[in-house]
DNA sequence: TGTAGAAGGTGGTACTAACCAGTTAAAGAT
DNA sequence: ATCTTTAACTGGTTAGTACCACCTTCTACA
């Protein structure tokens, strides 16, 4: 189970800006960093590459390799994140409270969402995020019965993604999401662990497999002050 | 004025996946393209992760690197980039009132975000967007003066993009966005028409131009009641 | 006849070695 | 003193090689 030597550069150096650096520090060199290393320059750009993919280092030609400005101590939501894994590497324990699983008939809006006909049903999966014990965000995820059939809970030990490509041999190719700023209610603001009219990022997710079905439908309630949703946006003019 | 030749591999491979092939059709293996541009397995590799990163293309190991199924030709820049399009869309009537334009110089993370050496100026420039009348949208957007000389208050009446093109042949790639819930404190509140500490979405955006150097900075208010940020988010991971 | 295993394909990781292209600052010429 | 050149940094690109991990298929053994 040992990783990749890039992906361990990854986590080290991306602690380091975590714990070490400001934003607009200058990181050293590619040689130095193989040198300090001691792996390829090859590898070093393969760690690099991602953590500039991610935002979190930005690189000037001639000039060096810097800390980016807008990366804050904060959980980026874009990009099919794993909450996990994020968490992980920033050095923070996550965990997952799975608070609910029943089988339900979805308001209209969810229905339409996961192209459900009348009467369909759909399992509603509740669940709570933490790092270190705090509550971080609160999701409440639809998964259509009739492509989920017999979903248990003792299926979601492992993650939702791994239980969906394993079990039901399901895999989700594209997301469609739609990010809204709320101020939290009392209700929520009490499960989030922050003030009432905090505000919070909202989060609709819509997922579909490779045959153009949805699969997932997920409102997500994460803290305001903790998370950022990244996305990058391309222009390709060919 | 040459490309990189793992620029032209991109360039080509999209052309013809684009022309000749379908969703899931699989591509030549690396080691089948490589014999055929006559480049090492380093530069095809280069390519292919542009194009897997961008959702062209998804890889599976051992088995091959193949088509995605849902490949979207876009040519737009994000939600930010067409709001009156969506605005239009949506049955609403935008409009923009540039309220000021100044020459500046920048604080110190603007003009790290725009590569500015010190004392560098760039042009800043305050819009507020409105929808049927309503503030929705308030954006501070730096652009700077060695990119964009000149730059009059004359030249916005077209859309910013239309004018960074035909005035100053520029034109953007590649845009990152960060985007947070914040509460509005009493200033912004009053601009855009809302109660203090009313949720609002705050957008970063940094735009590159195709020869990597940015070109402009924005950081946008958006009314959270009222504007949803919309991305899709692929996924070739799993 | 069935199955384990080898063979050969795929992408993934890793190293070495150059050279190209921007940036900066020190060395040198005026 | 000032300007120009050069050298030495930076990241960017490219080639070549090797081996690992995963997947399919074919083959040989039981």
């Amino acid at each position: 189970m040992k990783k990749p030597l890039y992906q361990q550069v990854i986590l080290d150096l991306e602690k380091k800006i975590k714990t070490e650096m400001k934003p607009n520090d200058r990181l050293p060199s590619e040689r130095q960093l193989l040198k300090e290393y001691g792996v390829s320059r090859n590898t070093i750009r393969l760690a690099l590459n991602d953590l500039e993919e991610r935002g979190v280092i930005y690189r000037l030609h001639g000039k060096g390799t810097f800390v980016s400005t807008i990366y804050l101590d904060q959980t980026n939501l874009g990009s099919m994140y794993s909450f996990s894994e994020q968490m992980s590497e920033a050095g923070h324990k996550p965990t997952t409270q799975n608070r609910t699983l029943e089988l339900v008939t979805p308001e209209e809006d969810v229905a339409n969402q996961l192209n459900l006909k009348a009467g369909e049903k759909a399992y509603k999966l509740v669940r709570l995020r933490l790092a270190d014990g705090v509550p971080l965000m609160y999701g409440e995820t639809y998964l259509p019965e009739k492509i989920f059939p017999n979903l248990k809970m003792s299926d979601l030990k492992e993650n939702l993604y791994t239980v969906m490509k394993q079990k039901y041999n399901e895999q989700s190719i594209l997301a469609f999401e739609d990010v809204q700023a709320v101020n939290l209610d009392e209700n929520d603001s009490k499960i989030l662990g922050v003030k009432p009219g905090d505000a919070s990022l909202k989060i609709f997710r819509r997922t579909i497999n490779d045959k153009n079905v949805p699969i997932e439908f997920t409102i997500s309630l994460a803290r305001g002050d903790r998370f950022i949703y990244r996305s990058r946006q391309y222009n390709h003019l060919i």
